[in-house]
DNA sequence: TAAAACAATGCAATACAATTGCATGCCAGC
DNA sequence: GCTGGCATGCAATTGTATTGCATTGTTTTA
C-alpha cells in the first residue's frame, strides 16, 4: 500500500487523491506554508479544497495551524503524537523577518511561565522573530 | 494642560481632538482592543482615521500590537519606556479563550529561548491561551 | 495678519484571507 | 446497480487591512 495513503489511515482520515497529493507536498516542505503558498505550489486546484482538506488534516493531528503574526495562516506537518484528541507537538516557531519563512524548532522547547494566581494556561505558543540561519550568515 | 494632551506631547504626537479621545478611551480599558472594538466604543468616527490614529500611536511607543492567533490584531497601551525609536515592553499576552479578551501581563516577563546554532532571536512573542481569572472562577 | 505649507480627517474604493452555500461528483456499502 | 454520505468545485459573502484622494484643520513663514 502507498505510505502516503497509510498515513492518512493512521490519522483516520480518508485517502483521496487530493490529500495524498497535498500530504506529499506537505512532507517535501522545509517551511510552514500558507493556503496561498500551498495552492501554488500545486497545479490547479481549488483553494476551497485546500482549505478544507487542511482543515481536516488539523482536526485529525496531521497538521498544526502557526499564527506567526505576518498576517496570514500558516501549516506544518505535526509530529507523530498528534491525533484526533489533540495536539502534542509544543515547539517554537520561528519567523525570519529577511526571507519570511516560518519555521517549526521542534527541539527547542517552551518553558514554563508563572502566571497571576486564577488563571489558567490551556496551550502556549512562543514565536521568535529574527533571522534564521541562512539569512544571518548570507548578511555577516 | 489637559494630561492626555500632555501624555501624546511626551511622545511627540500633536495632540489632535480624535487623539485625544482615542486615547482616553484606550486608558480605560482593561483589556486590549481590536480596531472594530474601539470604533464600536466610539461615536461617529471613521474606521480609517482610527486606523490611522492607532498606527501614528505604535509608532511612536504609545500602545503596542498584539497578534494573539484570534485573527484580528489587538492593541494596548504601552509601557512609559517605549517611545519612536522602538517598543520595550516585552511581556507575556493571555488570551482567554471563554470571554475572548486579551491581557497583558507585563509583570511576566518572557523567558529566554536558546536557538540554534545561527539563528538570531531580534523579537519574542509569547502568548498564553486559557482561562482568565475572572472565568476560571466562573467555571468552577 | 494672510498666504502658503503641511498634517489630519472622511469617504470611497481596493486587496486579500477566511469562510459559507450549494450543486455536482465520487465512492463504499447494501 | 442503487443509494447515502462524504468530497470537490465554483460562486458568493464576510471581515480586516490598506490605499487614494479630496477636504479640512493647523502650523509656519513672509
Ligand atoms: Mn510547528
Ligand atoms: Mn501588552
Ligand atoms: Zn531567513
Ligand atoms: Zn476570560
Amino acid at each position: 500500500m502507498n505510505p502516503l495513503e497509510a498515513k492518512l489511515k493512521e490519522k483516520s482520515i480518508a485517502p483521496t487523491a487530493m490529500r495524498v497529493v497535498v500530504l506529499d507536498f506537505l512532507l517535501k516542505q522545509s517551511a510552514a506554508l500558507s493556503l496561498t503558498e500551498l495552492e501554488l505550489g500545486m497545479h490547479r486546484t481549488d483553494r476551497v479544497t485546500l482549505y478544507r482538506t487542511i482543515r481536516t488534516f488539523e482536526e485529525h493531528g496531521l497538521v498544526h495551524r502557526i499564527e506567526d503574526g505576518s498576517g496570514v495562516t500558516k501549516f506544518a506537518m505535526c509530529q507523530t503524537s498528534c491525533n484526533v484528541d489533540g495536539h502534542h507537538d509544543l515547539h517554537i516557531h520561528f519567523y525570519c523577518t529577511q526571507c519570511k519563512e516560518t519555521h517549526c524548532l521542534p527541539k527547542t522547547h517552551i518553558p514554563e511561565v508563572s502566571l497571576p494566581s486564577g488563571y489558567l494556561a490551556l496551550d502556549t505558543q512562543l514565536i521568535v522573530k529574527g533571522l534564521c540561519g541562512s539569512c544571518n550568515v548570507a548578511i555577516t
